[in-house]
DNA sequence: TTTAGCACTCTCACCTTGAGAGTGCTAAAT
DNA sequence: ATTTAGCACTCTCAAGGTGAGAGTGCTAAA
């Protein structure tokens, strides 16, 4: 059903005040603050209907509103007003992303900016290895049949894994081969996928005359294996879930704390987005993951040079300042998508 | 003033007692679950006189005794007993150990090891670069006059920087220079000193014909500057001091955590035990830092080849179980000596 | 359609109260 | 000289009662 426009007013009314002072809200405050021109029994009236409609509910029969979980999803996709950021606050933005001059703390310095900017939890996806070109791979004998195969890319993430091969692999018969496949990326824009696409058929002919011919062939072969290539996290404020009035049970904040210890639980739902133009908002149970059922996430993809390459987000209480939140969010991605390209 | 033997024994059991329950520790329990053949009055007198002492204390006037800092200080120092892990226990961590080949994953490894079996912050600072020696050197050109520098240890570590150049270096110099570093390390067992020391003299010779002498000279005089090497900070199990009855209020918490939350903090703090050779035991006050004066630190350092590389540790309540804390940290600390050595 | 008025509901802070846990002291027992 | 039984005393804590205050829904009048 669709709501008439004072109904949608009082709405609002209830989620800026409740996202403020984090207390149900009642009609006579709205009636007082939010010059309606309404007495406080029409606004409760309509209060009534909202709530029947499940865009609000009470704690207890004489207690003031909270907005459901609906009523927050649509404030978001109808009601609130875009909000940008002041001038200043982009300056510093910029400011501080200047005083970081290398990939991992630039990744470190955003999920910072998210944090302090939002007083949320702010999380960083890495770019994964598949988003970048490869500028430069070095194999490194450490021993016991272990070689340490380190990749560099064009934005200056630095890879790295270790293969165990069963034979002997030459020192010799690395440094031609980590000469050959540099040789192959020098100028050039090739990612993982095309470099093992080339090397594949190129290899075999240059090798097949060797000896220790398979043990190669299964070492290039494992060096490829995307599936141990993991893109990291970078994550900042844990302690700002704390401070919320939400959680100040022990045992709620405990919930959602060990989801977020296990950085990889909250990559790996934003990860998703990675292939979403616009920016993402998830809102309380509308999440999967039972864990943060009573927060919202807000995500965007970065790029670089245009192509998506990984995720930004925040996860804070359902009760956040969505309009602030976004810009946030999507000032930053759009940051840090300049500040890689250039890379 | 020293202590009769009655007042270590009934001091003992108050600790046991208080490290198990988090709860003031009365008379009659003592006399119940500790078989001391004493009348609750002898001990209250007795505990009456520790009290005196500074060794325990009371919340209010009729409630039970608690250790202070200076008790669990006696207790570590002169009463407790050494406890050593079950050979199960030990077999345990070895198994975790050998999933992890990789020297990042080793590391991660340890910090969850010791947060999940100890119950508390898990905390192992990586070994620096200092305590390495040198493998393989790579400088890659990253565009507008920027040259990432990775520096790869025979442990595996892989240490990068980013360095500004003021003027331009030819990818031809960058590989003439990184073969020329690379030839000397062959075989060798050189670190980052020694290499600069090497370097110093023997590069200035072969370059001083080059037009781009200057530049050059800069450049790797800022790639083996060490205050830009930082060594890593692993951390887990923060959620466990949450649960943690001591800490209870969230504002006591959120003093703790926020201390955590700046990795940073708790590894300047450890890299001091470094140079220790025992298992170093920072009780409450003891520790300098106002925010983990509820605490209690156990730290010890771990070697590469018999050299101190780096040193792990755990945080928790003062009221801990320090036998098998100790215990913990010692063997963890040796696992992983033993494996850094191996690499 | 709006609103003043009112009865009603629920929370919350505050108080009282009694049980229970634990102490220190004292005088008697060992 | 030590130990302990006995007892008065202190403090906490949970339970129950109370009244103020906040807020509601409903109704009847504007």
């Amino acid at each position: 059903m669709e709501l008439n426009e004072r109904m949608k007013t009082i709405l609002t009314a209830v989620l800026h005040r409740y996202i403020t002072t984090a207390e149900p809200v009642s009609s006579s405050i709205i009636a007082k603050k939010y010059k309606l021109n309404l007495s406080t029994a029409t606004i409760r009236h309509e209060m009534n209907l909202l709530e029947k409609h499940d865009y609000l509910w009470q704690p207890h029969t004489s207690s003031g509103r909270i907005p459901t979980d609906k009523g927050y999803r649509l404030y978001v996709d109808n009601l609130m007003k875009k909000s940008h950021l002041k001038e200043n606050e982009k300056k510093r933005i910029i400011q501080i992303y200047q005083k970081s001059k290398e990939f991992e703390e630039t990744m470190r310095t955003t999920s910072q900016l998210l944090s302090k900017l939002t007083n949320n939890i702010g999380v960083v996806l890495g770019p994964h290895i598949l988003n970048n070109s490869i500028k430069h791979i070095q194999f490194i004998s450490v021993g016991n049949n272990r070689i340490l195969v380190v990749i560099i890319t064009n934005t200056g993430l630095v890879c790295q894994k270790l293969i165990n091969i069963s034979g002997e692999i030459t020192k010799n018969t690395l440094n031609y081969l980590s000469n050959f496949i540099n040789s192959k990326l020098i100028e050039k824009d090739i990612d993982l996928i095309n470099l093992n696409n080339i090397l594949r058929d190129e290899l075999d002919k240059i090798l097949s005359f060797q000896e220790s011919f398979n043990y190669i062939h299964n070492f290039i072969e494992e060096c490829f294996n995307l599936r141990d290539f993991s893109d990291k996290v970078y994550l900042d404020g844990r302690i700002n879930i704390i401070t919320q009035p939400e959680f100040k049970e022990t045992n709620k904040l405990n919930y959602i704390l060990s989801f977020i210890e296990e950085e990889n639980a909250l990559a790996n739902t934003i990860r998703k987005y990675l292939g979403f133009k616009q920016t993402k908002i998830i809102i309380g149970r509308e999440n999967k993951q039972k864990e943060i059922q009573n927060c919202s996430l807000v995500a965007r993809k970065y790029t670089i040079k245009g192509k998506p390459a990984g995720a930004i987000g925040i996860l804070g209480p359902t009760r956040m300042d969505y309009p602030r939140m976004i810009s946030i969010v999507e000032y930053i991605s759009d940051k840090l998508s300049d500040i890689l390209s250039e890379f």
